[in-house]
This record gives C-alpha cells, sequence and structure tokens, in this order.
DNA sequence: ACAGGAGCTGACCGATCGGTCAGATATCGT
DNA sequence: ACGATATCTGACCGATCGGTCAGCTCCTGT
C-alpha cells in the first residue's frame, strides 16, 4: 500500500476516534512511521486528509440515496434500501462514526456540508411518508440509532460492558435489517393518519 | 445566577457543542464575559470544568439504575425504567450528547470512567434477559439510539433538514416511550434462562 | 553520466493551548 | 478606619498546534 493511501486510512482512523480537533498531524506522522513534513507533503492541509478520508463514503451514499429517489416511495423499495443503507453502515463505520460525533463542530467544512445535504436528502425522502411526531421519531430512531450503534459498537460492545461479546457480522446485519424494517414499517402501512398529529408541514 | 455557575453552564454547552478539546478557556471566558483567569479561578482546571458539568446528570442516572436494579428483571419494572430513562435523556441532553460523541476520546478521564461504568450497570441489567443478537441489537438501538436521537435533534431537526419542524416535547417524550417499549418488548416474553453473569455488584 | 522529479526530512514560524502568579479592586466584619 | 477575604485581571510560561521552506536521498529516463 502506498504511504499516501496508508496516512489516508491512519487519519480515518485517529479523526474517528479522537475526533478531528483531538488528532494531530504529528501523531498521524508517527502511527505510520514518518514525519510531519511528509503527511503534508502528500496532502495539502489536515482538512484535505479529512476530505479525502471522508469522500469515497460520501459518493457511496449518494450513489444509494440517487437509487432510492428514483421511484416514489414504496414500502418495497424502501426495504431495498434498508438493506443497502444497513450494509454502507457496516462497511463504513469509521466515516460514520466520525461524521456522527464530530461532526456537528465541523460545520463550516465543505466535505462535512456534503454530508449533512445527504442527511437532508435522506430525511426528506422519509419525511414524505410521514407527518406525525411519532412517525419522525421512528425514522430518527430507525437511521440514526442504527447508524450510532454500528458506528459505536466497540463502545458498547467490547470495551464498556464485558457481558456482551461481539456477534458475527453477519447476524449483526440480519438482526439490524429486522429491527430498522419493524421500525419503519408503520409509516407506510397507512400512511393518510397514523396520528391524530395534523400540523406542522411547512 | 452565580459567575461559578454560569460559567458551569457555558462550559457544559461549549463542551457539548464543539467538544471538550475543541472548546478552549479562553473560549468560555470570552461567553461570560470574564477573563481566562477568572474562569480558573473558579475551577481548578478545565478537567475539574468537564467533572463538575457531568456530575449531576450522572448522579441522577446513578439513581434510577439503584433504584431498577434493586428488583429482578420484570416486565413492570422495565416499563418503569423506561419512563425515567426517557425523561433523563430528555433533561440532560447536553450532557448526554458531550457522553456520546465526545466520550470515546476521553477514556482516561475520571468522570467519563464514572459514566462508563453506569453505561456497563445498564447493559449487564439489559443483558441478563437476553443472549441472541437480536436481542442485544435491540437493547441498544432502543437506549443507545433513543439518546442518540434525542441529544442530537437540533441537528436532524432544525440545522440540516428543513422539512422536520420540532415537535412539542410531551409528544416527543410520548413517542419515543412507546418505540422504546415496543423495541424492548420481545425481549422479556419469553425469557427461558438468562446468562450465567452473576451480577457484577460493585 | 547526469538531469530531474518523487519522496521525505529537520528547522523554523506565528498562533493558541492550559495553567501560574502577583497584584488590583471591592466588600465586609470589627 | 482597617485588615481579611472574595473576586477578578493582565502578563507571562512552556508546550503544542498547523503549516512553510530549503535541502537531502533516491530512482529513472535519456
Amino acid at each position: 500500500m502506498s504511504t499516501r493511501e496508508e496516512l489516508r486510512l491512519i487519519a480515518l482512523t485517529e479523526f474517528s476516534n479522537s475526533g478531528y480537533i483531538g488528532t494531530s498531524l504529528q501523531r498521524i506522522a508517527e502511527i505510520a512511521g514518518v514525519s510531519k513534513s511528509s503527511v503534508l507533503y502528500h496532502f495539502a492541509s489536515k482538512e484535505a486528509l479529512l476530505d479525502e478520508g471522508l469522500a469515497p463514503a460520501i459518493e457511496r451514499m449518494q450513489g444509494i440515496l440517487d437509487r432510492t429517489k428514483g421511484a416514489p416511495f414504496s414500502a418495497a423499495r424502501r426495504d431495498a434500501f434498508i438493506v443497502e443503507f444497513v450494509d454502507f453502515l457496516l462497511e463504513s463505520r469509521l466515516e460514520v462514526n466520525l461524521f456522527l460525533n464530530h461532526g456537528q463542530s465541523l460545520e463550516d467544512v465543505p466535505v462535512i456540508d456534503r454530508a449533512n445535504a445527504l442527511v437532508g436528502r435522506l430525511a426528506d425522502y422519509f419525511s414524505s411518508a410521514t407527518t406525525s411526531t411519532e412517525g419522525v421519531m421512528r425514522f430518527g430512531m430507525a437511521l440514526g440509532g442504527a447508524a450510532f450503534i454500528l458506528s459505536s459498537r466497540n463502545k458498547f460492545g467490547e470495551d464498556v460492558s464485558t457481558s456482551i461479546a461481539e456477534p458475527p457480522v453477519d447476524e449483526v446485519r440480519a438482526a439490524l435489517v429486522v429491527i430498522v424494517t419493524e421500525l419503519l414499517a408503520p409509516l407506510t402501512l397507512s400512511t393518510p393518519k397514523a396520528h391524530s398529529t395534523p400540523s406542522t408541514q411547512e
């Protein structure tokens, strides 16, 4: 693997674990076994390192959303999206963890803005199927909760609690699809009502 | 309000929004309208500011857990816990957000260790009712997801997506209780036998 | 043989970090 | 009136931050 690619992965890992501000170029250089100057030779700036670390995951998520929003909301398309979304979360844990945990303090960074825009498109897609408070909370719990629990699974599964072991990844994937589908199911069974909350559709 | 209490709240807010490392004493002082030296007069160090900011929420959560674990696992006690837990999340958003989003990079800070120990006790309590991967994921999605979606509700509700308005707090509370209960319900319908994890009562 | 670019480095820069310290100001009990 | 105490401040410290720059060592095409 090239030094440049190695630095990208180290930076992504450290940004995810310690945050963007909490990770110094010096530390990235030390882990890679090169000098800080070498890091800045391969990447124009620390921000460029963040940008190139997140870019692949952002482009993948963009593709998923483009494909999903190509047709109107339906239960079948929603279920297909859920599978794709869960796979995305499983394979982009570092990126998702970095964005979820540390993105709010990096709001003026362009690559974070792009990721935020994706969340907005995702919310718009599901908000087209519900207007009730419970529906909105179901969407948030299902997608945000799944992203959170996956991106920080090490924290709860290994570090903190010793009584919960790390399950096989395919079991995690299957369980997550079941739970997310269950959470989102009421949103499209009978879309017109759901709750007695008429309001707040701006 | 005393200067000291004002500083505590400003620090908690800034730590939650920008992270512990991402918040400087200078910034806290500027918001409060005092000098950096004054901040360090009221609090021995930056870490003391973090400690005293999180302490009340930690003590409250400790009380909830002590009360809940005073008796063996049952559906009724679980439901009572859920209500208390949701109320806790609603009233301690800053603290929960700070712990969830930035706690993993502060693992050697004593107050964060205390909070992590609470999560461990919580996980032990619910892991006594399930051993399946799906059960563990249900627990994680329900509690972690609820904590996440509430602590970062501003991000998804106001900043990012303009199509989802901020619902009344009592509706959020009711919806969350329904969803969390629904997620955790299958865990105690048939509890043949739990784990072989005797207590770990510290 | 050698020019030239790729990869890499140490020295250095201004800015900011958390924290220390001596002293200024104000309040209060006596 | 006067010392004691609480509150607050600016000046300063060493460490670390992201970033710049001149120059070093290779390797390769000609």
